[in-house]
DNA sequence: CCACTCCTTCACCAATTTTTCACATTTCGG
DNA sequence: CCGAAATGTGAAAAATTGGTGAAGGAGTGG
């Protein structure tokens, strides 16, 4: 997370190494590929690059066609280079997720100013996850997967798997549950959660059997065993 | 939008009148802060702040932690007031994003300069951008763009995409959206959010989508899936 | 003062979720 | 192996929540 590396794609080498004077000065880590074909190479050759700088025009292997094979891996934010502001292939740009475009010629500083705010805006996540035996909870996105394959669930079944996954391995009460899950002044039949559980389970398939019965007690999460 | 919001930013009352009255002639709209708690906390509740006056040694919170949070959520212009010109820590500052220092004492005729001096830097500055799945936010011109095709927003549409892009994947409940695009004391119906939501929805057209609803928790912008 | 736009509120309806409930199934002590 | 207690399950009822159109009100500019 120090420095970030930075991979810069044009055919002009003159052109590579103005960036890469300038971002070298600003602390970044900087790649070049001189084509296309080079720089998808490199992409996934490297590891962890935090944000592409892509010329459109380019022999071989043009910006948009690099663009659309890095996707199909990765949302490394992408800074595409245009002649001319009207060069600007909107429809192209738009589907594949163009983060910016920047029109040629440019000044560095603004490169380097869009860039900074470019990898402000990308690392402000605070990824906060929960993750146990192949099921991830992405509690910044509100999004649960479960062995790779996206599980929809409703506001409390998802509050209660979240609750359960923080609290791996205890044998949590009906009580208990419910003064977390639902509000304290709940009162309502202790059964609802018996509901919850099932939905959840089935809608967590085979992951569903790690939500384990403790029989007149409550209900326990524990991955193995 | 004509009138320019500044901070000013200093435990000396007299300096904060001074500095208020100066400005206040030339047609800004003045507000103070006598500590840097107080600062960070108008900075944050007031909207659209356009420079910030610092003063670096204050007590309880000094400028350059002023600065820095600041930092964290914006690149508004700021202005350090130090002691002594031997006082400037530039390396502190840079990294930081000061724009211009000013010793102390000044002759209010050379803050006055240079602040109208920044602000039209400033507002040349090809600033932020934002795009995703074929929108497209120019911050400086305060446009946007859907399909190629510009849409017409208002102010609080305008804040409100805004604030979904730059928390693209990122679940938002309907209190965390208000306190950031309305005011933190803003006490009002949060279905005020629906009724916009709904607007943005159907004037971006089919890029409206991406504003997807997270039942029973809020709404989220997301480009695919 | 009027026309206009934007923001907010509200009421109604539809969609979705949460809860309840009756019945099936399982567990466990004896 | 039995029976009482506890849990699983499916469906229906009840409650929440979101979408939507319209209306009121504040503010703006002519």
């Amino acid at each position: 997370m120090d420095t970030v590396k930075v991979l810069i794609v044009d055919d002009e080498a003159r052109m590579r190494k103005l960036v890469k004077d300038f971002l070298t000065i600003k602390g970044y880590r900087v790649l070049e590929a001189g084509d296309g074909e080079q720089a998808v190479d490199i992409f996934f050759k490297e590891r962890e690059i935090g944000l592409v700088i892509l010329d459109v025009m380019m022999p071989k292997m043009d910006g948009w066609e690099v663009l659309r094979t890095i996707r199909l891996y990765s949302q490394v934010p992408v800074i595409m280079l245009t002649a001319r502001a009207e060069e600007r292939d909107e429809l192209h740009g738009f589907d594949l997720g163009v983060d910016e475009y920047i029109s040629k010629p440019f000044s560095p500083k603004i490169l380097v100013a869009r860039i900074e705010a470019l990898l402000r805006r990308h690392s402000t996540k605070t990824g906060e996850m929960l993750a146990a035996g192949g099921i991830q909870v992405d509690k910044d996105a509100h999004v649960v997967t479960a062995a790779g394959r996206e599980v929809e669930l409703s506001n409390k079944e998802y509050e209660l798997l979240t609750y359960f996954m923080e609290n791996q391995g205890m044998a949590l009460s009906r009580e208990k549950i419910l003064n977390h899950v639902w509000n304290y002044d709940y009162f309502g039949d202790a059964r609802t959660i018996d509901t919850h559980v099932k939905k959840l389970r089935s809608k967590l398939g085979e992951k569903g059997d790690y939500i384990k019965t403790i029989w007149g007690m409550g209900y326990k999460f524990e991955v193995n065993e």
